[in-house]
DNA sequence: TTGTATGCGTTATCAG
DNA sequence: CTGATAACGCATACAA
């Protein structure tokens, strides 16, 4: 048996194929039994209407792309889930892209949605390079975008965050409260958005509490575990910090990684606090002291953005920046 | 400036359509340099074939459809990530669903997809319900599905999963090597392939070292972490165990927290394993004895199927089973 | 090699 | 309230 359509639908209830497409809509005039006995027989005959007609016709897709640098990680997937939920809400359908933290990626899979098979995208960016400006053809065209958490501040358009620099200085000053003077900062990508108020709130901090600021202390590490590990362990042997605090939660992982290896007592010899929406965070040998950032809010915030966008664009300011707030949760890993 | 259609590309080349469209199909012949020309001012208007026009017309999508439980989960992100390698490898985009374990919501979705949105889908089940004849609409269509992980046994179709039996049982005579004599068997849906088979595997090991199987521990639990933090805790301080086989990776976690607050130090005096695609099993108090699928393999897997199925479908027996290996790493939760 | 015409399945417009 | 018809953008059979 093959799909059913709307003119097979139509002839099987002796209607013309405007009348069984009025069913389906709400506004147009159709008399109620002629509904009910159109919509009876289409869930007999399980008729789908076809998607590509209806949006070639509709000029919209009721799908929306998410485009993240990574799928397999923990806050990126809480995330979506958010975004799932409220789409699902919606009625709309989800497209996910992962871009690998690679740029030429990103730029591709915004090309290509281009084409009408998403009316709006939800992105967290890759950061790698400086040219963003493929991006403002997005906006010409008005395919809506929201950006969160990760976000190219040179393009302007609505975007959800964090109160990074606040909760950066919050957990910098924790570590000094907890007795730490050589306080490591360990970042992926310093120029990205996040790895640069993160790292804000920490050099404020230090300022703060007059504590001088050590440039060597700013380790830039990779997505790579091998590598972080050769990096952590130098830096841990060499500079010999006595607090870390890192800007993601893979590096605070990797720092626990380096610490089991150098046999360093964490907290004792070293205090680790990081970003990181790991819910088994309590769990970790020792727990892990964290800035949890509510990711599945983040996701329904986003969400919701993009579907007020969706629904009427002007009333979302391009300039609309939704913060939240991040918590610190403090545990073992940072205890004296 | 509008979304550019092949027409007013046709219209800027003083061509026609149906050459400008054969610029974009390989097999269709059209002169070297025409086909340059219409290149080159494609990219320059920007040019995106409208994908429900071409969808339309060539009534495929060139996306799949992937169905999981619940995205915020180690094990299914790994494996949407492997899925997403190969679908991008192929051209293919990927729309992604989330059941939350919600048998309704699996069928609803499944039946949407029946409108040319998808041309085929990768699906893990919810597995609440025991109807599951509605999945065989999708053949009739023959819309090509591919279970993987979770599956619906009486649904014939291609599959892709683990040596669930043989892990179990081998967990358990792990834990019965260790010197476990009391051993709770943790799951979440005893129906559930998985649950089933993974409990075989447990049973077995069981009367292989002539231990007595005993029915009350067999502990039936849930999604919600409070529910099971008060069953685990009964479970824990009544019945006694002194090891614990969870099913899966939650269940692990759970009984952590239980231990963390009845005081019962692990392995000492309560050994534990469990199903876990935990990249940081390691950083664990103590670190967990994981039973490791290959869940990005495994969404590589069952995408490489689906891909055969749509190429030619022919090529794929109905029947067809992948099993992969599972791998039991030892850590300290299990030592003597 | 290129152009013309048709249809994919739907919805909107308009007439009845 | 219902039916005929055109159009959405593209790809192909066929004609040139």
């Amino acid at each position: 048996m093959d799909n059913v359509n709307i003119k097979q639908l139509a002839k099987a209830l002796n209607l013309s194929t405007s009348t069984v497409s009025r069913a389906f809509r709400d506004n147009s005039d159709i008399s109620k039994e002629t509904k009910e006995r159109i919509l009876t027989m289409a869930k007999e005959l399980n008729y789908q209407p076809n998607h590509h007609a209806s949006n070639l016709r509709e000029q919209r897709s009721r799908t929306i792309a998410v485009i993240v640098p990574e799928m397999a990680n923990n806050f990126f997937s809480q995330a979506i889930h958010g975004i799932e939920r409220v789409a699902r809400e919606k009625g709309y359908h989800i497209l996910i892209y992962a871009t690998d933290d690679d740029y030429q990626k990103e730029v591709s899979f915004i090309r290509h949605l281009h084409n009408g098979r998403a009316d709006g995208i939800i992105m967290s960016v890759s950061g790698e390079a400086n040219d963003h400006n493929y991006l403002n053809e997005l906006t010409q065209k008005r395919l809506p975008l929201v950006f969160f958490d990760r976000v190219y501040e040179d393009i302007i358009t609505p975007r959800v965050i964090t109160n990074d620099y606040d909760s950066s200085f919050s957990a910098t000053q924790h570590l000094i409260k907890q007795g730490c003077t050589r306080i490591a900062y360990l970042v992926i990508n310093k120029n990205l958005s996040i790895g640069k108020f993160r790292m804000q709130g920490y050099i404020d901090a230090l300022v703060k509490y007059k504590i001088p600021y050590d440039e060597d202390l700013i380790i830039d590490c990779t997505n790579s575990y091998p590598k972080n590990n050769v990096i952590l362990k130098k830096v841990l042997t060499q500079l010999k910090p006595d607090g870390v605090f890192t800007s993601v939660e893979r590096l605070a992982f990797a720092t626990y990684y380096a610490c089991y290896d150098l046999k360093i007592s964490v907290p004792e010899e070293l205090k680790v606090i990081g970003f990181s929406s790991l819910e088994i965070a309590p769990l970790l040998n020792p727990s892990l002291t964290t800035v949890t950032q509510p990711a599945t809010k983040i996701g329904v915030e986003a969400a919701l953005l993009l579907f007020k966008m969706l629904e009427d664009p002007s009333s979302v300011n391009p300039n609309e920046k939704i913060v939240l707030n991040s918590k610190l949760i403090k545990r073992r890993s940072t205890e004296i």
